[in-house]
DNA sequence: TTGTAGGCGTTATCAA
DNA sequence: TTGATAACGCCTACAA
């Protein structure tokens, strides 16, 4: 059985209080015991029961990452970021798939709620108005968003600038000298991070070329990509330059482009999004417009925790800047 | 403020207790209050509340489950399982990244033995002596291993038969009337699992062939892949088929087989390990030797559960059997 | 069948 | 500076 507070008490001969304050760095301990009482607790490898702290305290210690899906390849480094900065304050993190769903989402913040997270971080969460806004206006002060937009309400946030992924791109491909003509290829356009993505990238397109660019919607999976690129070189031609979204499909366009007998970066240009695994194993090497996803979360934690710990805090919006990572597909 | 058990008890005009054990389907209650009780308990939603719960049970209800590294493709679906079984028997999750370090791991067993955690699950833990052994002694009836062999002591094990991966490989690819002569490419030759699998393809390459055949190793990365495959060719001509075991190099060897201008599977066959994302997106698509992770880990969570109801489990060590999951690069 | 009372390990509020 | 003592919300003998 593990040493508890009471033993220390018994031990030192004080009160349970006096043990608590010295334990707690509470004023009100002569430095004398307490050093005495810090010497015991070393001595016997005291640990606080959690449980028990936090029923006197009403908290848990525990924060929820919200999470769409496991699989994401970038969500490895966001998790370990979040987790280095809860465990260093003493909190756990437990991961929680909504599998993109708005009652599964519901549903935790719903614990949320009954006390059993003391915070939430949802990341990449697609707004789905009633239910979970009023979820979230009863938990302002414990909730963190990261990629999330929400209109509605007034939520700390920690956003990318997908507009600026677009004007990235865009200045990246046609600044280089060969290429005067580039084409986006998206995937989901509906998603809020495709649309914004396609505005920057058809604005800087104009600013430079006088014209938006060719775009390709709908282009996700691997097959996707391969095919979109022998619908492209039959009305265009190179040198071409492509921004496309999808890594995957990137893969699937690497693919054609070379099956076509074209070369890369010679005949076409390509930038990818996200410095992962993906970028990494493709051939060439991908450039990609990648966001500071590990920076977020870590700063994403940091702000939630700083909200359990002070009574309130100003709600933060920070927007962070993307920066295009260098790889084989570019001039 | 949610409502507590308290709450719920003066509404229904008896003591704290009749609740609890209304609420706990509890023997000595009449029908009629447990009804009246259950019936304001779903009006108001009461939820129990943890850490008071974990207090008086002295449980917390969370396993943890200690990870070597998040970035393992496989993981994903393994820890989906293991959060499945746990959350249905209220449990929850929370994920422990080793980093394959000995102290971290024995760090997050300190934390089990002063009951942070219910229970651990332990995958492809390296075992290490000394400290590790003890503090698993210690707590023998709340840990289970997935794929990590412990010789010096029992603990309940859910462990893939890598042996039999190797001897499945070599059997398919010496089978195939085409090719009579199979190669082995491993990756680190030290860890348990290759060698198990080297011990199978010689085995079996012997008994069909009367050879135990090539084996190289030291062979993990996508560079690493494509280098071998020129070593290989310079002494050996196809037909000829590999068991590589690392899907990453295995993506290089494609690679490698393309540039030299032969076709897969007709000159050269393939057979990667588990049905990853990266065996889904080699081209051709790879065919794998594949554990049933998902199954062990489910049945490793239950095992774990088991074990923290009942009073002693006896230790279970299930060997689970892989398969074949045919693709593109075999004939 | 029900209620009373004590305890789980901490923290916090009073007095002393 | 200290020590009782009462919470926190729930469970579990034991008594009624």
């Amino acid at each position: 059985m593990a040493v508890t507070l009471k033993d220390l008490a018994r031990m030192a001969g004080v009160a349970e209080s006096t043990v608590s304050r010295a334990l707690n760095n509470k004023p009100g301990v002569s430095e004398e015991t307490r050093e005495e009482i810090l010497k015991l607790a070393a001595e016997y490898n005291y640990q606080p029961n959690r449980l028990a702290q936090g029923l006197a305290k009403k908290k848990t210690s525990i924060i929820a990452l919200l999470l769409p899906d496991l699989k994401n390849l970038s969500y490895p480094d966001l998790i370990a970021a979040v987790e280095e900065v809860a465990n260093d304050s003493g909190y756990q993190v437990v991961l929680c798939n909504t599998a993109g769903s708005p009652e599964k989402t519901a549903a935790y913040l719903d614990l949320l709620q009954r006390n059993q997270f003391d915070g939430v971080i949802i990341v990449d969460g697609t707004p789905t108005g009633g239910k979970f806004l009023q979820l979230a206006l009863e938990n302002k002060n414990n909730m963190v968003l990261i990629n999330m937009l929400l209109e509605e309400l007034l939520l700390p946030s920690h956003l990318t600038d997908y507009r600026q992924e677009g004007v990235l791109a865009a200045e990246f491909l046609l600044n280089s000298a060969d290429s005067q003509q580039a084409a986006m290829i998206l995937g989901d356009g509906q998603e809020y991070r495709e649309s914004e993505r396609r505005e920057g990238f058809m604005e800087a397109s104009r600013r430079l070329t006088g014209s938006g660019g060719e775009v390709f919607s709908g282009v996700e999976s691997r097959e996707d990509g391969y095919q979109v690129f022998f619908q492209i070189v039959e009305r265009m031609e190179p040198p071409l330059s492509f921004y496309i979204t999808e890594n995957l499909a990137a893969l699937g366009l690497l693919e054609a482009i070379k099956t076509g007998g074209y070369l890369v970066p010679e005949d076409f240009q390509l930038i990818g999004t996200g410095s992962n695994f993906i970028a990494g194993i493709a051939s060439p090497q991908l450039t990609v417009v990648d966001e500071p996803l590990t920076e977020m979360a870590g700063n994403a934690a940091s702000n939630l925790l700083q909200m359990l710990s002070e009574e309130k805090v100003e709600p933060e919006i920070r927007v962070y800047q993307p920066e295009i990572i260098t790889g084989e597909t570019t001039l």
